[in-house]
DNA sequence: TACAGTAATGTAATCCGTTACATAATTAAC
DNA sequence: GTTAATTATGTAACGGATTACATTACTGTA
């Protein structure tokens, strides 16, 4: 495999010229660029990015840290991110935590390792701390999840006001008794989706009813159903659910169908993230759209911008609230 | 940032030393070893796999081809790889081709360029010369799908006695009428698939009928939903359907449900692949395991040595046929 | 023709580890 | 106490590109 050493003597000229034809610098002669091109051509010549990164002091690679890599909502994500990042020329190493601290650190050494030139992080499990210290010499940017006022850039929308309009939403369906299916609230979004439940609650004169209000480990579907048996089980039964994440609803919806109940008849069911899957239910999933994809693409300019050396600002971006069969019969 | 240099320097020995006792040579004597580890810790010093990697011509990288990253088949085989190529300190890079050409040449060129010491490749769309071309030259494996015949290693299920299994069920269960939804059969796959399916109902007697075959364009959500509302719409409509991917499984699903037909009564479906959501929907979906997570880390076992430079030998593994709501009431 | 100014090319240092080989230090053996 | 054998450490080349600076070639002008 021929190095830049033997297309120079190849074509005759010295390292720094064919050097400069690889990076299309324009002070190179016509007829200097042609032989150069030709002995690359002759050699099958690949320029080696291992060389080309040392003197550089790059990788071109960066991380993306998500918990777990089988919850679509981070799919949407992740393809943004990509776009962004092969567009300029940076490749992505998508990195499954297990919120699992070692695991964490294991990625975390890359990036001190020079393996990385920065990180994504979407992991609310992420260590804090590890990460603030981090950030101090290395490119960070939170996406979607993120810790508040550790001086990180991030990239969200505002949890409070889209969980406040999904319950109104089922408040205007007619719904009094609304449960709240929820992950633990040291998470930030578990805690700012709980306002936004309150906040439409006690707009409309409904005092929030922590009976209503149930907590899952995780965010899977798993956790939705067991949840929703719960839920099923409760005297005073509410007639409405807003899930914190779809993979929850979805579980719901799978429980409440497998009780014989209807939904939204009987049961109407909110989610959030707007998963491809949330489209393949029976019924459908009224869901709050996060728009995944603009997320992706403004956190990996963002890292980009960062790793540039330049300072970049927090970005909160819009919802939508997708309106669906499992609240509209 | 400090280098091997600086920490040489600090501990008083050469950078050969400090070498030794990063990568754990026992050659170092007991206090020698102690004055560097302690250099490391004061200059808070990280090997550079830049520098190391260009040393040993190796990136300690590869690469995954899929087609895309919303088919969730693909993620336990991504898990299955990823955890054989963690504990050998490979880190993998996942590659989203969109089956299209261009976007799998940046791919390629990765390899070329050192960036990645292999690629296992996952997309049946894959360019079969190039992949052929690139395997002189670098470590390659195909996984679950695969171009036959062209001396490159995969490792895979047996399609067509799958294929067969499923649909024999399905016979069992007293079906005569069982449409096949297929993908083109430029893939190996498809025409394996197939050819199970023709086996079973030959078996049984039953001429395979070019009616009830349903060519779909991808294996996604909305290609099953197409193809199930024509096979709804034919005379002599048949009592089952077999999808070759789950995805298609649950779009037909959803078409059957919506048109207000009964899963399985007015018509069974079996699906391919068991991905997680086909646990979720209602009813719940019968379909072929593939041991993806076992496919996964064989593929990756399988690069490794490949990228050592050892022969290896390509694995069919085996299936489970998973029955579950869809075909028995 | 000579000289200044510009364009093209070359030289060599640099990025940071690894390791073959050389040398020094220690231990073992007689 | 020597010498041989073993162990520990050091020196310097190497991997493959990039680029500051030096040098050479060329162009234009008086």
């Amino acid at each position: 495999m021929a190095n830049i050493q033997q297309v120079a003597k190849h074509a005759g000229v010295s390292v720094a010229t064919v050097s400069r034809v690889l990076n299309g610098q324009n002070t190179v002669s016509g007829k200097t660029k042609l032989k150069v091109e030709e002995a690359i051509k002759e050699l099958n010549y690949e320029p080696s990015m291992l060389g080309r990164n040392l003197r550089n002091s790059e990788s071109r690679i960066v991380l993306i840290l998500i918990p777990t890599i089988s919850n679509p909502f981070y799919l949407e994500i992740i393809k943004g991110i990509e776009n962004i990042a092969i567009s300029h020329n940076y490749n992505i190493l998508l990195c499954e935590t297990d919120s699992d601290p070692e695991k964490e650190d294991i990625y975390f050494d890359l990036v001190r390792k020079k393996m990385a030139d920065g990180i994504i992080s979407m992991d609310p499990a992420v260590n804090v701390e590890t990460l603030k210290e981090l950030a101090e010499k290395y490119a960070i940017i939170q996406c979607s999840e993120y810790g508040g006022g550790i001086g990180i850039p991030y990239v969200t929308i505002d949890n409070e006001e889209a969980s406040y309009r999904a319950v109104k939403h089922l408040l205007q369906m007619g719904h009094k008794k609304i449960a709240l299916m929820n992950t633990d609230e040291k998470f930030l979004y578990a805690r700012e989706r709980k306002m936004g439940y309150q906040r439409a609650l006690e707009e409309q004169g409904i005092e929030m009813n922590e009976n209503y209000i149930f907590y899952t480990k995780d965010l899977e579907f798993e956790n939705g159903q067991q949840a929703m048996k719960k839920i099923l089980n409760i005297t005073d039964r509410p007639t409405a659910v807003f899930a914190v994440s779809d993979l929850l609803a979805i579980g719901a919806l799978k429980e409440i169908n497998s009780s014989g109940m209807n939904v939204p008849d009987d049961m109407a069911v909110v989610g959030f993230d707007k998963i491809d899957f949330s489209n393949m239910t029976n019924p459908t999933l009224t869901t709050v759209a996060q728009p995944m994809y603009k997320m992706g693409t403004t956190a990996a300019k963002m890292l980009i911008e960062k790793i540039r050396g330049n300072k970049v600002d927090s970005v909160v971006l819009d919802f939508e609230l997708v309106i669906r069969e499992s609240t509209a019969g």
